[in-house]
DNA sequence: AGTCCAAATTGGTCAGACCAGCTTGGCTTT
DNA sequence: AAAGCCAAGCTGGTCTGACCAATTTGGACT
């Protein structure tokens, strides 16, 4: 096979799944067959693995499906916006995903809460009252509250994204940063109070007002969030550029 | 290189991929270069070709940066995927906990959804009508119809619980035993017509329909598992032996 | 007409080879 | 001795041809 010799800037699968790519948007239907690796390579002029590679780049793109010893399959006629990079979501993302669970795992637990749940929010809550009145933030304390909560609803499945969220959270670099260029000692008072009204709430057993509790605690936490990054913004704006790598992708 | 005669439920390139992203999450930090891809062949135990795969998919998933001529390097330490390991509970917790969320994310892409996003979801519904025409099962439509849902919020931690929660499903034993043991057939309909009218109603840009829509679907698994794992329990409730994942896909 | 089995098809994998560009280390030159 | 230069070697990129196993299919047999 003959090379390019002016220039080549792109891998061959490139140029390759580009053609098959638009190949399936002129001429073919959701569900349909592609040609067997076989003939594809012989149509564009390029070796079997060439197409292998073209097939799995776009296979993981989510546009093709490969079935063994069947064939490949067309699911879908346009690339997806890629699957796979949601890995640094922001913390207004990590917060709005929040603001839809949290608050309806607050009414399940004011639902099934048993005493023993009481007792360790109960716990929690002292907890934070005596690392605030140490002048110390009450990051751990704020940690466990939310956790007994979702361990209240008896459904592993919300504890651990309740906690994936919370990590997602806690290490992100703007969380941190807010941490350390704000005072948080003005908030305190409201993190408490917020805390003390979702468990009245949870303790009487008053599944609404238990959420509608989480939903003021969730937008009070996001319009400090706001404050911040807006007094944050004005000190240093520059160096927001992404530096990040831009991940692989077609071009 | 020896073969393995009695199953082969992955394609020998993303048992490759899981390993090279284990030893790059045990031993290498960002920015190194891992060995040639020669020498990964020969540790591995497979042939060259497979190790390309492997990479690329890696590649794809934003871990790896392939440079030609040089070598390949980890740009991050983590796989897209399993952000959330969702294992450890059974699969009512885990649709409990889709039906906290599902609603809403449906509501929200109901408001938000893009053009692009409806054309996807059409995509993936007409997948779908196809597969169960072809008398074969609709999970790989069924998925992607939930998470360009979950896409449309643009809220990338949705969509990874969105996605952890499907997984964590699909991957548990039950399920797979259901599909087994169950006339699925029956439900297709059923599924079809959740699916069109929670894309009707996003389409129409009513979040309130969407998420009723989406709630009713949701009960309507519910129903399913219940009734499939009422008649299971009846043949054999023991015997939760492991088999090797045959990820998805049966008959 | 229905059933069943074998051949054809297809993706999955392997082996070995050659190419072109990047890297490196030794050599020449200053 | 230091600086620049060039060739040998790595490394990824690609090709060829082959064999395997599972699926699919079509014809032979019942």
């Amino acid at each position: 096979m003959l090379h390019d010799p002016p220039s080549k800037p792109e891998r061959s699968f490139e140029i390759v799944a580009r053609r098959i790519a638009a190949m399936i948007q002129a001429s073919y239907r959701i569900g349909q067959r592609l040609p067997a690796e076989r003939d594809l390579a012989k149509t564009f002029g390029v070796s079997r693995p060439t197409v292998r590679e073209a097939i799995l780049s776009l296979a993981m793109a989510g546009m093709l499906k490969v079935r063994s010893n069947s064939g490949v399959y067309v699911i879908s006629r346009q690339e997806a916006p890629d699957v796979h990079k949601l890995e640094g979501f922001g913390p207004f993302e990590n917060l709005e995903a929040r603001q839809l669970i949290e608050p309806q795992i607050a009414a399940i637990a004011a639902q099934r809460g048993t005493e023993a749940i009481f007792a360790q929010l109960a716990e929690a809550l002292a907890m934070m009252r005596w690392e605030h009145a140490q002048g110390r933030e009450a990051d751990t304390s704020d940690h466990r509250f939310h956790m007994v909560l979702a361990e209240a609803t008896g459904n592993g499945a919300l504890v651990s994204i309740s906690d994936s969220l919370w990590r997602a959270q806690t290490e992100s670099g703007i969380w941190q940063e807010i941490h350390n260029h704000m005072q948080m000692e003005d908030y305190r008072p409201m993190w408490r109070r917020d805390h003390e009204a979702i468990f009245e709430a949870v303790q009487a057993r008053n599944p609404r007002k238990a959420s509608l509790a989480m939903t003021r605690h969730l937008n009070n936490i996001r319009d400090a969030l706001m404050e911040a990054s807006k007094a944050k913004s004005m000190a240093k704006s520059t160096a927001t550029t992404k530096p990040t790598i831009s991940r692989g992708k077609i071009r």
